[in-house]
DNA sequence: GATGAATGAGATTTCATTCAT
DNA sequence: CATGAATGAAATCTCATTCAT
């Protein structure tokens, strides 16, 4: 009796769990940290007010535990489709294509990772970093460095790259609008991460 | 004494007003908009408490003026110091040198500017966009059109390559913080900017 | 299987019981009745949160059993040590050694009780009187009644002899700290007890 | 302009604060600390509910200032009856009825300090004793030992001496009810106090 | 124009209690 | 009989805003 009584309660308090995570994507998206309603979280996600305190302790650890699962998501959705292409070239067209698409597919999660990002509080930045970690190490060790070993990228630094790769890509996001679609496509960016703005190359550009 | 005193107290509005968009900066730039304490903003400033609602008619406004400030000294810090450089690369250099030089010395300014271009709350946004589009004129116009005109840069779409190039401007500046100094230079930036991560150009970088 | 075991059931029952007053008692003696967290006595008491319910209809209710609880034990506790005594003064001094004996033993019962006589609940504060009923008789009877009789004792109104006895024996408890150990002893007390502060005995008496 | 407005600034301000205490002891009394509203507190006093927090950080800071108060008021209204007295037994008369008195005119504040001192909360006692140090020093000093200097008093541990009077002085203000008047009256008591229970007054103490 | 006491809506958080399993 | 997820009333505390001086 009580075994199989546990199984399930834990699978119901997974699905609460998970529901109270989307809620408060959607919730912190509209409204940022401070002006989301942690009771309007509850409610959207089918509870009583209460309900989500038998979760996550506050606010902020509520936050927390969404930039992680956020930054799991994201790192996930990404890898899996980087690591199948075979050159840095097509890994690095890949980064961006399905990084756009994880932003259309859940713009709530994007926003509240940007937000977090380009915020003004510490610790949300320091964490959303370290939930990110997989994904700069895709970027340094399986794009960048694949494409210096292989030599098709000139010799750089490639943490800076990284980080260069990182901004163009969260700026890109940013100007993502549910309506409008987003603003960059992934072909143009890759084309101006490979190649620059520089014309006088004899050689030219691109994809 | 009234009609005479008029541009004294003039000036003694302006002073105040002035300190108290500087306490304003300081204050959104640590706490965010909804955390900030307008209170506190009034006291920090030298002044009492209620003098705020004196210059200002609601918080929110009050955000608006410091966004509408910010844009303007922003853009006009950047664009005193690209308009005197003669070429594209130059001024494309010098957009990132200035730009950075910016965010060292007016680092409240720079958060609140980038919380409000990265941040969910829509009319922050369409204000920032606003207040800097003499730096997108600059960057479209005397920067990236010029490149095209003068043939120093491929043909681009000049609005996208200007997104591109604010991306990665503003995503350098959120790596700054005042005890590391900032994470890029401005000299990486302008490089990547150029040339790319392509190696199999014949042709190479500079600096 | 069912009728046999009512015995049995009965005893765990009863067991069950005891632990939820056991951990009540520390928890009212830390947080008060107000500041008493139900679910913690449960736990504590080694169940899930619900289970008191099975055994208390409200923590007002729990309290009340607490309080009846303590007043039994607490005066069975005094009771039985004071009555083997014969005289007056013996019996006198054996309720002071006693009674600090159980507030050395059971520290969080003699707390509850005592927040409960000198507290603001006036439902608690009769319930303790009510409880204490024994102690009363004790006192009024069997040591006052007692000692005027064998003319050890002045004549004196026995309830308000009563009264002032059990104020400086809870006086007294209170000054109890689990660390610092008693204050004041039951040979001090007995003997301003018998003899008052006043030297000249020649004289006497009063106003 | 300044000053004037200043100074009966600071007037109304006292004014407030004085209401606000007058209506927490009401409150404190009549609820206890935790069970008391503090909103309610506000309303009481003639004001909006968030004015308490323009004159008390929180509602344990406007606890630990009633406190405060309520020992300054009792000892000074205790000082200011006993001291006149010239000898150790009028002296010790007058501190039980000036005490009774006080109960009888300020009950609510006679409530908080009672349940301060035989409260859990070790803060409140610890506080409440310290805003008692006169009434001590009162005590050991001005009665007792002022009685075994003139040898009205038997020689006694004046510390012990006084905590026991002070638990008769507690002890007898915990039976007053607004209803029934006092219960011990302070000739009893003090006869109590002077000459103990027993009656042979040949003999003297024990042990 | 500056002040700061007062306001009260609103937010987070706690927790006694219920009840289906 | 024990469990613990869910509930929602209620409490503390914050703070943007008003306004009389």
């Amino acid at each position: 009796m009580a075994r199989l009584a546990t199984a399930e309660k834990e699978e119901i308090q997974n699905e609460t769990r998970t529901k109270l995570l989307e809620a408060a994507a959607t919730e912190f998206a509209s409204n940022g940290f401070t002006g989301a309603n942690i009771n309007q979280i509850s409610l959207a996600a089918g509870f009583a007010k209460g309900t989500i305190y038998n979760y996550f302790p506050s606010k902020r650890e509520l936050m927390l535990a969404l930039i992680d699962e956020i930054g799991t998501n994201h790192t996930n959705f990404i890898v899996q489709r980087v690591t199948p292409q075979v050159g840095a070239i097509d890994r690095t067209k890949t980064f961006f294509s399905a990084g756009f698409e994880f932003v259309e597919q859940f713009p709530e999660q994007a926003q509240v990772a940007i937000s977090a990002v380009y915020g003004f509080d510490l610790e949300f930045k320091e964490r959303i970093y370290q939930a990110y970690q997989g994904l700069f190490s895709l970027l340094i060790d399986d794009i960048i460095g694949l494409g210096i070993a292989t030599e098709d990228f000139r010799t750089e630094n490639a943490d800076t790259a990284a980080a260069l790769l990182m901004s163009l890509y969260l700026g890109g996001s940013s100007l993502y609008s549910p309506d409008g679609g987003i603003w960059f496509d992934a072909e143009r960016v890759t084309d101006f991460v490979m190649n620059g703005l520089r014309k006088s190359n004899g050689a030219k550009s691109e994809t």
